[in-house]
DNA sequence: CCGAGTGATGTTTACGTTAACATTGGTGCT
DNA sequence: AGCACCAATGTTAACGTAAACATCACTCGG
């Protein structure tokens, strides 16, 4: 920055000042010094700016995995939105928690160079990894459940459950029967939940979950033993991937659908659309999630007036076809 | 710091070396400013570390997409590795190239803070939307040419693709047609190169190409034309998703598969095991191009000797249930 | 028993930037 | 003309840290 100011002639504040684009500047003077940084490939050291202004302009996203469809697109989103209010993401990934990985990303966290941090996992795993969020930090939550320590922003799961649960009752169902998430999952857990309440709303039996990891492998297990069950006619899967697997059981089985079974997703990944047959689904918005998520921390870092408690992104049902009527007695 | 330093009774170079382990501190002194830095809730500024040692100890990753099997699954694995060497990851997401996003991408690139980068993407991409890298900054590309400019970490695209035509050649399909990702994917580009080359090299027709644009979509309106297409017995798709939409075209005009008409995939997506049938493919190891793409931006910033200028991580065929020779004529 | 060597700790300084305050020259008003 | 004010620029200091050097108290060998 001295050389810059040298060569154009003026003191190095005035180079500050037209490197964060302070007004009272001439234009004249601007020029020279904009010409002086490039003649000498100045680039400022935001480091050195970080520093000075005690803020990094940086949120950090922690979470388990990227591989979920969910997760990725969250992070894209979040990405995008925060590089337009100027802010870099940097990824913190809590890897398995061996000791090691948990020692590592604790020391990560502690000196992380974040004004925020989005947290993309149960709240209570990061507990259980000991993994304590730096004090002062400010934090927003995506798909857990924060007990209102933090801000939480998350699709609306039990609404998109509802109207797959009532889409298939609609159709004429007796029940509907479900392949859940793994129990450490808190959106697994509230779709489920939202399954069996709207069954009971219904006065319908609720027959016993079976549970999956996420995986259309899961799903496929799930599938051959749901294969066999003679009065299941409809399906409710927790995301689209294990719906996959369902399809796949249950065409192997000889099971049409949507003839004799009809089946419900949730996530509404692009790949959907091309299952045999293209799935029903419920759709979540996850750019819309990244983009309060980012929202809601950035009014938090400046103090702008807290929102409130939980922003619930709406979802919808996309009928495709994978639902129909149930097969005649 | 300093208060750290007045509570243990020592200098604050003292506090300094415990923070950053440095081994000649005696044990008991350590302990002490271990306490006080627990009771105060200390917590080093990386702000002014990094400004003192001119490195940032981040690695950034620009991109075009998140949404890409490929790139998320890369991504994730550059996070897990760096985690591990002490890097944090912050991520440059490439936005749709208006006026706007390039400004703001150049911006950013120039005051970044970060050691090197690694560009999961078109190098000619990143150049027309006049995004120049910083110079001085390492640099290490995945997934395309950089025409030596810098280090290259890829899968062997050409091999993977090889084994895939040969494989349907073997069990004694006439030709293999080819739905190909878009113009601008290098990695589409060699596949479809490659293909074309073993169909040459083998003495076989080589019918025309159809082009997608990697989802599942295009798979399937690639899928719709071929199923029309009397001879062909044989699809080798440039990933699994548009493999994907192929399997469901051909299922839909009745064409069975493997029976009728073979497909292979690539990419080897965990969903692929799950389609129906499954899907014979080519695994690509992408934790191991996050890794190898890690420790070559890291040797460069450590200025250890220099890697070889591209480095080929194998792909293998993994046959599953969507091949088998062809009906007979 | 003394000097050299060693290990633990303290002191000084610089990293590159920007806020706060100081200075300068000009403009407009009475 | 003289004064107040303002806009443009310069000067000073501080952000928190770690390298380099300085100091001090030991230990050990002859």
């Amino acid at each position: 920055m001295a050389d810059v100011a040298r060569l154009a002639g003026v003191s190095s504040q005035t180079v500050s000042r037209v490197s964060t684009g302070h007004p009272s500047v001439v234009e004249s003077t601007r020029q020279q010094v904009l010409a002086a940084m490039q003649e000498l490939g100045y680039r400022p050291n935001s480091a050195a700016r970080a520093l000075k202004l005690g803020e990094f302009r940086t949120i950090g996203v922690i979470l388990f995995t990227l591989a979920t469809t969910g997760n990725s697109r969250t992070v894209e989103a979040i990405a995008g939105y925060a590089a337009r209010e100027g802010y870099a993401i940097t990824l913190i990934p809590v890897a398995v928690p061996t000791q090691d990985g948990v020692l590592g990303a604790f020391t990560r966290l502690g000196e992380l160079a974040v004004d925020g941090i989005i947290v993309i996992m149960e709240v209570h795993l990061l507990d259980s990894a000991n993994l304590t969020l730096p004090p002062g930090v400010q934090v927003v939550v995506v798909d857990s459940d924060a007990g209102d320590r933090y801000p939480v922003v998350d699709t609306d799961q039990a609404d998109g459950t509802r109207q797959a649960v009532r889409h298939l009752l609609d159709l004429g169902h007796e029940t509907v029967w479900h392949v859940a998430g793994p129990a450490e999952s808190f959106a697994a857990e509230r779709r489920t939940q939202a399954w069996r309440r709207t069954l009971l709303a219904a006065g319908r039996f609720v027959p016993p979950p079976h549970r999956g990891d996420w995986s259309a492998e899961s799903g496929y297990r799930a599938g051959l033993a749901l294969a066999g069950e003679p009065g299941c006619t409809a399906i409710f899967a927790a995301n689209d991937q294990m719906a996959l697997g369902l399809l796949r059981a249950l065409h192997e089985h000889g099971r049409g659908v949507p003839g004799e079974v009809s089946i419900v997703g949730f996530d509404d990944i692009p790949d959907s659309s091309s299952f045999i047959p293209p799935l029903t689904t419920v759709h979540q918005d996850f750019a819309e999630v990244g983009r309060r998520c980012v929202q809601a921390l950035l009014r938090q870092i400046r103090n702008e007036p807290e929102a409130p408690g939980t922003v619930l992104v709406p979802t919808r049902l996309v009928p495709r076809a994978s639902t129909a009527p149930p097969p005649p007695r």
